[in-house]
DNA sequence: GTCTATAAGATGATAGAC
DNA sequence: GTCTATCATCTTATAGAC
């Protein structure tokens, strides 16, 4: 499908994507978009009330579909461990494509951290999700289970976020940064399956 | 020392440094600085001659800190397994203090990078260190010691940057999420010696 | 060094013709 | 739905008095 199939609508929601994404929502103005977009400038204002109402329709789409994505893999019906490495493999080809999807979400949510928490639900989903109370069972005594949670997320989203810091101070090429996040696929589920309590075979 | 002590370029410095902080650099106007700061206007570009090159100071002053504590603690005479405990428990400190430091640099440093790799010198002071001398010799055939530097900084760092959405998910108060950042200081240390070889005695 | 005043331009948003 | 034209405001930056 090319940018000419999309409708109006689309075509500025895609353009503003991008552009929030790349520059921010304060650097990023609506002459901007409708130019990226190929629309008129009014036509920003027809079809989304405002740049502001723009930007939260686009944050909203944008974090449902990277929670979405989890809360399906936590419930299925693959092991423990699969869901593990699915975890890893799934949000690290995401981060391939999308690598500056988590400091745009991290670095605008506090700016609209009202409608985010209460529309997304995230509380819910965890709680409810299967993988947590596995992960609760495994987790050697003394250690809160949100702990390891937390280490997986970060390994597996960390390098993406450093990845203009990490590569300049190792001397590291694209090519190898993302022979690396390869690699990890693998390698993360291993770590962070070994941080669980020994287990019997079963 | 209180505000008024400051002279006036660095109540600026000041002042700026705290909204680019919060607001990110497009949000962030020369007429809240000003004001913040409790300066006339046209002093913002008397002493700096736009709020780019305002922006630049701070961002060059903020990395420099934060890459500076590295470099010391890298190379001072503690042995490989203390060297590990003080960049955890120094950074938990730091980003305890100041939580949006991390944000705050990886989100505005695309926007200026010629500067920042050049200027740092990360890549010297990384090959030189002997932690990573060390930690090559100790890293298990076959994984690059790049892959475990990755999960240290993760581990460390992520959970502050996460801290808006994970808090949230999990439920989690201010208090508790300080309180798993304290037990972090001694767990991360542990987690990442086992991704190490094992050791002889000696 | 610090202020007032203002230039010069950008920005979000809308009214009204088509 | 789409365009042109424009408003009202805000923005960075500076000139010039003190």
């Amino acid at each position: 499908m090319s940018e000419k199939d999309l409708d109006t609508a689309n075509k500025i929601k895609q353009a503003a994507s991008a552009l929030f994404l790349e520059k921010g929502f304060g650097r990023t103005t609506t002459r901007d978009i409708a130019s990226a977009a190929g629309v008129n400038l009014a036509l920003v204002n027809y079809y989304f009330r405002s740049k502001e109402e723009l930007f939260k329709t686009i944050m909203m789409e944008t974090v449902q579909g990277f929670i979405g994505q989890l809360h399906v893999l936590m419930n299925d019906q693959h092991t423990f461990e699969e869901k593990v490495e699915l975890f890893v493999s799934n949000y690290t080809e995401l981060l391939k494509k999308r690598p500056d999807l988590p400091i745009f979400m991290l670095s605008e949510i506090r700016n609209h951290p009202e409608e985010m928490a209460e529309r997304l639900g995230i509380e819910q989903i965890i709680k409810e999700a299967k993988f947590f109370q596995e992960l609760a069972q495994r987790c050697p005594d003394g250690i809160h289970p949100v702990h390891l949670f937390m280490n997986l997320i970060s390994m597996t989203v960390f390098p993406f976020i450093g990845k203009p810091i990490i590569s300049v101070g190792a001397g590291m090429d694209n090519e190898t940064f993302i022979l690396m996040m390869e690699q990890r696929k693998q390698l993360v589920p291993q770590w962070f399956l070994s941080m669980l309590k020994p287990q019997t075979e079963g």
